[in-house]
DNA sequence: TTTGGTGTGGTCTGGA
DNA sequence: TCCAGACCACACC
């Protein structure tokens, strides 16, 4: 762990000791105000730890709170009576590997809830927070101590989850203002600190920041632009080559550039400063370039120099009080599986979110205009544009991670950049802190790899569906229902097969023997139930408002936050890394979920409703104008038999669907669908159509085709296709239709199999492109001999096309899952008796 | 140290 | 030359 004070110390730059005098005690005021917080940390304080809260006052003043009074402090479960336990622990000498005097400040001994239990405990309070793990770590193989608790919380999260404060909320200030060397309006050491239910937001200062390099020999980068965007209206770009440009200022060198942007960050003082994958990119040539020049990035509040923090598998660049949010990691994280575009870069992103693209610019052409030493206006627009961009999608994305803060009192520069695993986590250590329970220990590595080993548990029904088309299809889902089995089962790990109700128990689980308690509330359904109900609540308000205004999107950002921990929670029961893991709930919960399903299809077929089709939580059965009346009762007759919280919804009616063949075996294809709503609307599930390892052509002809066979005009269907074969074998389409993308996963040396997309990767391997695990390469199956891997080349290497790929692996095979479900066969498609069809289609 | 299981289908590879 | 099985990516929920 860094300390904070010696760092600090050796950071103190020209402006900070010029503005702030040295006297500092002498000039202390009394001062109440209220604080929007939007960051934390700690410090060291005259040798003692203090919180450190970042934010902004009411006034718009840029603020530091300290609050001296939290002490840091871990749980001990003694073996002994925890009186004998307490003084033989304060009675110990303890010194840490070098052998330095570490002391216990305190020992309480307090009440506790450990799983099932109630226990005495010791909380041992020490004077430093990095003094916890050296004394966990002495302490753990005394022979009075059973376990220990809570010794790997950062001290600054402690404090957040015990006092509940919730980053990006309004808090009452009442201390002295004191003087200090931080770049920021006012520091107060605070006497008391209230939250205030005020649920606004004030102005916040986003600056969005964006860089362009070139190579500069040996894999480095040099950096040629910079530019600025923010909330605030603020436009910049530095560049020091000439650059005709209304917002771009040259200087003479990159080092200027770095101090200049230096100057211009501390000025500016955001509360927040964005980037499209600035930990990995932005950041990390800034930090490298600033070092090779010497120049000192004093960023932010200037509380510690710009660092870096392992974050999984990436390093987060921290600057505290001007938090950093790299967007790409929060959209990688947590957006991705809802982002439906080829790739997550910010092009693709911010279309999708925002509608907005980037403005095409070559990158050989920049790198010639900057060798040539060219006007650079052009490189200079693209540059700001790409900060504007990035600014707009902050606007959007922020409101989604400061909901998140408020979930899981995680400071916005955590909360940006957690798995859900980390969600769920804070938000339940959290609770616990609230309800006087103790947090359960993060599982060792070899707990994990264990966990990992054994089998995985049995997971979801899905009903196999009969291919064909078929005509009125109504949709019922269950209303989240993992969280709704947990809750109304009490699935948790301490309600697991308790002593207290053995054979009483309701919540037997089918096919398992397995029970939950009866009788005492569990934490995890305790904590979902508000989480669900929470929701269910910003719905309602959300009503209260006009569809698209402020107050509306706000409101549907917070439930959105709401839903995804809460469904996150079934999956964190059977994590491995999990600190509540618990196989057997994990088990139950999807336990439960099959006999739901099936139990409602044997009703269904009571009421003499047919099912079709069904996945996981949801039932499509055939119900046209007759059989409406049917689906009612059957609808209300499921509810008013299901426990709790759990309901069967309506979703949706559709007067037409789509089921086919496996193509290997019998039967039909399960999580592959294409639905057709009353009003025209077309949902698609699986198949090729929402894939984005298939060519565009080949899905957009797909497309086409489903909704003409679910409209019943098959003919033109195969007309259609035709056409698009046609136009294939002629040679007349445009590459961009044919490109298909696909992510490299694992370096390539890895790969036992070689398929089309590593081919291409290796292939422009050889031309000096790397390509990295996550890369998500786009390529084109061009003429000439081999395999498809032998002619697979990255998009832009690609010349010309290979009709026959195209026609037989990709057109065809797309339009005729959907047209072979209504009888059309491949020859039909293909012989239309011409002499061409003949000899052009060679199969493979 | 990156929530879970279920499922389809393309391409390659090696043995018959 | 054919085909089963492994490998791999991506989707659904």
């Amino acid at each position: 762990m860094y300390n904070a004070k010696t760092k600090t110390q050796t950071n103190l730059n020209l402006r900070d000791k010029t503005v702030f005098m040295p006297e500092a005690k002498a000039t202390a005021k009394q001062i109440t105000t209220n604080f929007f917080i939007t960051d934390a940390d700690y410090t060291m304080l005259d040798g003692a730890p203090s919180i450190r809260l970042y934010g902004r006052t009411d006034k718009g003043k840029s603020a530091i709170v300290l609050d001296p009074s939290f002490e840091p402090y871990f749980y001990i479960v003694p073996k002994e009576d925890p009186e004998k336990a307490k003084n033989r622990l304060l009675s110990l000498k303890l010194k840490d590997e070098s052998l330095k005097d570490i002391s216990i400040r305190n020992i309480d001994i307090v009440k506790k809830t450990i799983g099932a239990q109630e226990n005495n405990i010791l909380q041992v309070f020490a004077n430093n927070p990095s003094d916890i793990p050296k004394i966990k770590d002495i302490v753990k193989h005394m022979d009075f101590v059973a376990d220990k608790h809570e010794f790997d919380i950062p001290f600054f999260r402690r404090y957040l989850f015990d006092k509940d404060i919730r980053p990006m909320s309004w808090l009452r200030i009442e201390g002295n203002k004191i003087d200090s060397k931080f770049n920021c309006d006012i520091t107060i050491k605070a006497d008391s600190i209230l939250k205030l239910d005020n649920p606004s937001t004030p102005d916040l200062n986003i600056l969005a920041f964006d860089i362009e390099t070139i190579p500069a020999g040996n894999g480095k980068q040099q950096i040629i632009m910079a530019s600025f965007a923010s909330s605030t209206g603020f436009r910049k770009v530095i560049t020091y080559q000439p650059a005709k440009h209304k917002d771009t200022i040259v200087l003479r060198s990159e080092k200027e550039l770095i101090e200049e942007l230096v100057k211009d960050i501390q000025k500016e003082k955001p509360d927040f400063i964005v980037t499209y994958n600035g930990d990995a990119f932005d950041f990390t040539v800034l930090k490298e370039r600033a070092d090779l020049h010497k120049v000192q990035l004093n960023l932010g509040f200037n509380t510690r120099p710009l660092v870096f923090q392992r974050k999984g598998m990436t390093s987060a660049a921290i600057i505290k009080g001007s938090a950093h949010i790299d967007l790409y990691q929060f959209i990688f994280r947590i957006m991705r599986t809802t982002i439906k575009s080829e790739t997550l870069k910010l092009d693709n992103v911010a279309e999708e979110l925002i509608g907005e693209k980037k403005i095409k610019f070559d990158f050989e052409e920049m790198f010639r205009l900057w060798r040539e030493g060219k006007d650079l206006s052009k490189v200079a627009k693209y540059n700001l544009h790409d900060s504007i961009i990035t600014l707009k999608l902050a606007q959007y994305i922020l409101p989604n991670i400061f909901a998140m803060c408020h979930l899981t009192d995680q400071i916005p520069f955590d909360a940006s950049r957690s798995t859900y695993g980390q969600l769920v986590g804070s938000f339940a250590m959290k609770k616990a802190a609230q309800m006087n329970i103790v947090v359960p220990n993060r599982p060792a590595s070899e707990t994990i790899a264990d966990r990992k080993r054994i089998a995985a548990i049995e997971g979801a029904f899905v009903v196999e569906p009969e291919p064909g088309l078929h005509k009125d299809i109504a949709v019922f889902d269950f209303k989240s229902l993992y969280p709704s089995i947990i809750v109304s089962h009490n699935i948790s790990p301490e309600t697991f097969n308790c002593s207290c109700c053995k054979s009483t128990s309701k919540n037997k689980v089918p096919g398992f023997p397995y029970y939950f308690c009866d009788k005492k509330r569990g934490f995890v359904p305790r904590i979902l139930e508000e989480l669900l109900i929470g929701r269910t609540e910003v719905k309602k308000e959300m009503k209260t408002f006009e569809k698209g205004s402020q107050d509306y999107i706000l409101l549907d950002k917070k439930q959105y936050a709401f839903k995804t921990v809460a469904n996150a929670f079934y999956g964190y029961l059977g994590f491995a890394g999990s600190r509540w893991y618990k196989r057997e709930c994990a088990e139950s919960v999807t336990a439960f979920g099959r006999s739901y399903i099936h139990k409602t299809i044997d009703e269904a077929k009571k009421y003499n409703l047919k099912t079709i089709y069904g996945d996981t939580d949801s039932l499509f059965l055939i119900v046209d104008s007759k059989e409406e009346k049917a689906a009612k009762t059957f609808l209300k007759h499921i509810n008013d038999s299901l426990p709790g919280m759990m309901e069967l919804e309506f979703e949706g009616q559709f007067k037409s669907g789509i089921f086919t063949a496996k193509k290997s075996g019998t039967g039909g294809a399960k999580k592959r669908y294409a639905l057709l709503s009353e009003t025209g609307e077309l949902k698609v599930r699986g198949f090729e159509r929402v894939r984005r390892d298939w060519s565009a052509l080949a899905k957009d002809t797909q497309e086409r085709v489903m909704r003409l066979v679910l409209d019943d005009k098959k003919d033109e269907a195969v007309t259609y296709t035709k056409k698009v074969i046609d136009n294939l074998k002629k040679g007349n389409q445009d590459l961009e239709s044919l490109t298909i993308y696909s992510q490299i996963t694992m370096p390539l040396s890895k790969y036992v199999l070689v398929g089309p997309h590593v081919a291409a990767a290796k292939k422009a391997e050889e031309k000096g492109i790397k390509t990295e695990p996550g890369t998500v390469v786009q390529y084109i199956i061009t003429k000439g001999t081999g395999s498809i891997s032998d002619r697979a080349l990255l998009s832009q290497f690609a010349r010309d096309y290979d009709p026959d790929y195209y026609i037989n692996n990709q057109v065809l095979p797309a339009a005729l899952r959907i047209l072979s479900a209504v009888g059309v066969t491949e020859d039909q498609l293909l012989n239309k008796g011409t002499q061409k069809g003949l000899f052009s289609f060679s199969r493979k």
